[in-house]
DNA sequence: AGGTAATGTGAATCCCGGTTCACTTCTTGG
DNA sequence: CCAAGAAGTGAACCGGGATTCACATTACCT
């Protein structure tokens, strides 16, 4: 709190006249932040195209936006935080399931995706995307990384069109 | 740590006989019990069977271990720890994904799965089957669980075999 | 201008639980 | 049976950082 005050150019008391204790104070901020990047999202998920293609579209802009901004994205995804912003972030990660969700039943509805828990299947977009990340942003992540980042981009888009869109066994 | 002695049976003390840090005496708890669940997963990872198979054997494994002890899957999975145990957790996530990563590099050689790259691939499946998971293991879960587990286990292993084995448009 | 409320200040407080350590008890080898 | 080292004890200590609060400053109204 001392170096958020000073940072800030006020005094530590000055703080508690806003925010009631630190956990809110940060919960407060990582609600701002995600909600940037939840519009974002929702952006890349809406348009006439079919479901496939915006939810290429959408994984691309997840991908593309954590890569841009990798410590950001590492403190909305990964870095550890008091539980007043971890349940932030739950709400975070729901949105995103949320906005995929639409998504997926959309395709379901097409007959672009095969029948499926939309639900189910949108979190487990959320965990593949967050998963992947997590390695490529994480602060001693290694340099240069493993895959090329348009590889990387290319094929995590593929894993999350092939789990939703596809036939078990081709 | 004044409890855990207590349940223990012995001084808080004590414990500094043995461990040198309360990061450190959970970090090796976790660990310890880490090591179990991977030697679980890795036993069904293995066989004569098709690569398909297998993933599906680890993956339920993985869903039936997690929802029969969701306290315990809960803290290995998702409940906020020390960075010493955050850093033992990774591990842990890479071991489950450097098993699932040589059954994939198996179903790309017997041209099961497309070319992919093995190391993603296996990530975002444990990416997709933590996320999945945390939902109903979180400890204010509602129950019953949006899903019945058996539809549950069938569509996430849906998911995960659909991601790495099939093609992307039918 | 004068008064009142709102806001700012930052050194001091306070709390909490991890850690320490002087002392006791147990174990072991000769 | 007796050192002497190992292991156990738990009340007290201690550091760190969030929070407080008595006072100063500013803003806003009549």
């Amino acid at each position: 709190m001392q170096i958020v005050a000073a940072d800030a150019g006020v005094a530590t008391g000055t703080i508690y006249r806003h925010f009631p204790s630190k956990a809110e104070l940060f919960a407060t901020v990582f609600q701002r932040v995600a909600g940037q990047e939840v519009d974002a999202v929702a952006a890349a998920a809406g348009g006439p195209d079919s479901a496939a293609i915006r939810l290429q579209r959408v994984a691309e802009t997840f991908i593309q936006r954590a890569l841009a901004a990798p410590r950001l994205a590492y403190a909305l995804l990964a870095e550890p935080v008091d539980p007043l912003v971890e349940a932030e972030r739950l709400v975070f990660r729901r949105t995103y399931a949320a906005i995929l969700a639409d998504l997926v039943d959309d395709g379901i509805r097409q007959a672009a995706f095969p029948p499926q828990s939309s639900d189910l299947s949108a979190t487990a977009l959320v965990g593949l995307l967050a998963e992947t990340l997590v390695g490529p942003l994480s602060p001693q992540a290694a340099d240069p990384p493993a895959l090329p980042v348009n590889q990387f981009t290319q094929e995590t888009v593929a894993l999350c069109l092939r789990a939703v869109s596809a036939r078990s066994h081709p």
